[in-house]
DNA sequence: CATATATCAGATGAACTGAGATTT
DNA sequence: CAAATCTCAGTTTATCTGATATAT
């Protein structure tokens, strides 16, 4: 990271002393226009995702359902990343409006079976369509090679940065 | 966004029905690599910084400061993107610290002018040497050609998102 | 008895809003 | 009186922790 601020709020007080200017030892540092980026992002995401009555998890959720299938909701909580305390929430809201069915699992009692509907399959359909537009509006200045070039790039990163998992003790 | 939990939690509690396995449809979606890749670099600055108490704020004022010269916590603000709420905890820190000083403005008694001291100065090094060290980390698997195309296509979407200012009126 | 599960209640931290007192 | 400044108090949202009840 290492700067704040860009919503829409920015613009609407500085007028005196004049624009933000980014010094030039922080304006070129990948984390900070890393965290500048991502925010922006992140607003796209989430405004338009907001405007078709959803949220990025609900996406996640019935994204990983129709990939990998049905699943407890610690499954889907490691499936997704999302915390097992914050998936009961969202499952609720999925459920409300008839996008997931929760039944408890016969063989374990402890568990609840997550499953999506016919309905939850439409409404990712629906969400696949609207994140293809908010991704053509977020990556609009760049060309097709380009773009593809910063995906394998960010995508480096992401391995690099995630794989390091615990090396076995043996 | 779109996902979550990149912590070190993450490798804590999943030991079961497997890894985390993000849907294709994610996997491959910028804005995902986005968060996820900003998240890492978040952390990796945040604790860094912290190790040398320090915040990713303190640095962005004393550089702006070391820039732009001397200003109001209301330029300040400006200049950081911080918001000017925020900044009087800030400078509070900063001058306990003696890395700025905070005196009245003269010219116009509503303001305080804050200036950085030479100790801020050192600090200011100090941290952009620990940045540097920091961003070899996080680009570590990137070729040097590679880092600066990922920093150039980076900042392509960092203007275009960021310029959109209200067109002038007539 | 140790562990996994679903749930709830709450902590923490960052981003953001609003308003008061002072000065221009 | 309108607007700018510094400050404080508080909202909001996301992330994350802890604890409880139930089942394995």
């Amino acid at each position: 990271m290492i700067s704040v601020m860009t919503s829409r709020a920015e613009a609407a007080h500085m007028p005196d002393d004049g624009e933000i200017r980014t010094p030039d030892r922080l304006r070129g540092r990948a984390s900070r226009l890393l965290a500048h980026v991502s925010a922006q992002s992140d607003r796209l995401m989430t405004e338009g995702l907001a405007r078709a009555d959803a949220h990025r998890w609900h996406y996640a959720v019935l994204a990983s359902l129709q990939e990998f299938g049905p699943g407890s909701q610690a499954t889907l909580s490691r499936r997704t990343g999302i915390y097992r305390s914050d998936m009961v929430g969202i499952l609720n809201e999925l459920s409300e409006r008839g996008f997931v069915e929760r039944t408890p699992d016969p063989d374990d009692r402890r568990r609840n079976v997550i499953t999506i509907t016919a309905r939850g399959g439409r409404q990712l359909r629906r969400l696949d369509k609207l994140l293809d537009d908010l991704h053509e509006e977020l990556l609009t200045p760049l060309l097709p090679a380009e773009r593809e070039q910063f995906v394998r790039l960010l995508t480096r990163l992401h391995d690099h940065h995630t794989r390091p998992a615990p090396p076995p003790i043996a």
